[in-house]
DNA sequence: TTGACAACCACACAAATGTGTGGTAAAAAA
DNA sequence: TTTTTTACCACACATTTGTGTGGTTGTCAA
């Protein structure tokens, strides 16, 4: 029987690739994706866009340049590669000030790789507004400031966002909680927070 | 001398049904732009993208279908309508436990037209884990629920970010913070808090 | 050995899409 | 008044892109 849920090598390639085109900026062409996959012929992509679809991964639209989409089951998903311990009304509505830029929510501007995510367990945090559930945005770099909150691995394995602080002569890890002691043990900077986000 | 800065009306439009396209999906293509627009002529539009071209808001692709992107000067920007014033670490690194969906950060899946967004200022959330200079992204609706944060507009025409409270019989409004008393003059929900985003 | 399936190819053709040339008309600027 | 700009249209044509038909080869399970 035809595995359902799994895919082949190349049946993941191909999707990996669509999913990385519409990440930069278009969809790629039936032509496109036989162009980076080394096919020759249009009705090998066919073929595989026929199984992608078929195992509810991907969607077309018809006689569209670029339609396809990605199905819900398949669309970019950032890994939590673990859980982390972690006035007064005055304006009037509706007056503009300024902009957020879109374009900095979307990760995809990044570059997926260097990010990762982390849902923040705890409440050691707290006193800096980073809460029980909240998702931390990781860029990974080894490197980091005093006072830039950072995710560290320590000694036994584990993974803490804390901030880092810099006292005689040597770095520490501090929470944002009066309950939690710093942390003056062993450990590797793993990547900076850049973003916090929380849902309701 | 021709406005440089500004466009017209149409080109307005233009440009707007462009971004519309982008962040539903796929940048439209030429046709696509003047059957929404009602123009009957491709040279009519390729004019329209001309001009938006030579003031730096539009970027094409040549011979590429659905070629079209918008430069850093014009992606798509919610506006800040207003300001508001508003343990123990213990897991193993890589070990992923769950995903985030990356879709829920791009708010084009919400309709843009229902969503804006709001810098808070002040403290009054801070216990709610909301800080000075947080993005507040709301989602329009004159509804909502005991304890849901929401942006309300009070009588002074001033837009606030308060907790909503239900409490003997009557609706009102709390801060987050033990040194702002809660508000009980009229108020209008304006929408609820969905997501806070901070970028550090 | 038969059948299913993965993993390809070659073409032909139709439809979608981008490009290019050459217009018109009204309003605003020079 | 002349020129420029905005705001359109009609086509023809070239490319790109999607679709459809009909193959081949190798592997693995029945």
């Amino acid at each position: 029987m035809a595995n359902e849920q799994f895919l082949t090598p190349k049946q993941q390639k191909v999707l990996d690739f669509i999913r990385k085109r519409i990440g930069e900026r278009l969809p790629p062409t039936i032509r496109e994706i036989g162009e980076e996959l080394g096919f020759k012929s249009t009705g090998t992509v066919r073929d595989y866009l026929k199984v992608l679809i078929q195992k509810g991964l991907v969607r077309r639209m018809n006689n569209k340049s670029r339609g396809i989409e990605l199905t819900q089951a398949s669309s970019f998903k950032i890994p939590i590669i673990g859980t982390i311990m972690a006035g007064k009304p005055n304006l009037a509505y509706e007056e503009i000030q300024g902009y957020v830029d879109a374009d900095d929510l979307f990760l995809g501007r990044l570059g997926f790789d260097d990010v990762f995510a982390l849902r923040v367990k705890g409440d050691s945090m707290i006193d800096a507004g980073i809460l029980n559930g909240d998702v931390a945005v990781i860029k990974k770099r080894p490197d980091a400031n005093n006072n830039d909150i950072v995710a560290a691995l320590l000694d036994n394995n584990e993974v803490t966002l804390k901030r880092l602080s810099f006292k005689a002569g040597k770095f520490h890890l501090e929470a944002a909680n009066i309950n939690y002691p710093p942390i003056f043990e062993e450990f590797k900077v793993i990547g900076k927070l850049i973003t916090v986000i929380r849902k309701y």
